[in-house]
DNA sequence: TATTGTTATACTCTATAACTATA
DNA sequence: TATAGTTATAGAGTATAACAATA
């Protein structure tokens, strides 16, 4: 994205800053993992979505489209086209609700769940040749230092708490223009 | 993103599934650092990228559209609009390249320096934010593993290296769906 | 009256191509 | 002929609203 091999005079300069920067490090690593997830997930209908919708429909007791819409933050208008789009593959099927004639139970057939576990294999391999460079002790340690962040922004983050950082960003000088 | 308190017996196993997934915990740290990162940069015309064309301008020798659309990966259309909305913020100018009556050279105003400051300024705040769970020694291995990572991607990925990842996955069973 | 799923409409972004003025 | 910048057009993706069936 960056590495300007015209003007290596300053660019050198600009790149080290950028690279001390945390934002700029996730960012590539996140962009890096997810263009190769996308290309393993492409062949699936509907994309990284069509996954995740997948997998959120993996589970004893099946979720109506509407359930499984909120539960993975979905609109349920996007529903209905994914849905059609899996089903059409024969990834899943919609079984109506015995108990609410209106909603539509998502079930993973067996072609579904071949799926899902061919991604997850692909997408080990994926994450292996992101981590690349790295040895396996730090490996791990990054690893479980992203997770301890993760658990805590999950928990947090999802309730909406931006005030809290406007907050402690209106200390700052003026406006931003 | 997840936690779907309305299935408390099932949503636990599904979550701790997902939570031993490093591309899990990947999305949900820069999810959260880009939610809030653009919330503070909301206020900039253009956006993160807007913003983004603010600091590739940000060097002694100005550069033209071109070359810096080229230097952060953007079309040279949607650079006109996005040069537009900063020069009428006040944030930087056009000036004829006298080299190249063609070229437009971008220089940051007063202003634009400010700008740039501020939202520095506000990043940091809420990469602090984002890290809050972690010791600061935590932190500084977190940065430091990430950095590595990142850069080795930074240094692979640009060119394309998907094909790597397509025969490695190659060895996979059958097709995806 | 509220909700599930569907369909239709509008809007935003982005990509493509065409145009000008220079080189 | 090729390039810098601009403009216009078309497409994908997304959100909004309206609708039918059921609760």
């Amino acid at each position: 994205m960056t590495t300007s091999s015209q003007h290596p005079d300053t660019a050198l300069d600009r790149d080290d800053a950028l690279r001390a920067d945390f934002g700029w490090a996730l960012g590539v690593v996140f962009r890096a993992y997810r263009r190769q997830a996308d290309a393993v997930i492409a062949d699936v209908p509907g994309g990284p979505r069509g996954y995740h919708v997948l997998t959120a429909a993996t589970r004893p007791d099946p979720l109506s489209q509407a359930a499984i819409a909120q539960e993975i933050g979905l609109d349920r208008t996007v529903m209905t086209y994914l849905v059609d789009d899996l089903e059409g593959a024969g990834l899943l099927t919609r079984r109506p609700d015995p108990r609410d004639r209106r909603a539509r139970l998502l079930e993973l057939t067996p072609a579904g769940e071949r799926c899902i576990a061919a991604v997850e294999q692909r997408l080990a391999v994926v994450e292996d040749h992101v981590l690349h460079g790295l040895p396996d002790e730090d490996r791990y340690a990054l690893r479980c230092l992203l997770q301890r962040v993760a658990q805590q922004a999950d928990a947090i983050e999802p309730a909406g708490d931006r005030c809290q950082v406007m907050t402690a960003i209106a200390n700052g000088t003026e406006s931003i223009r």
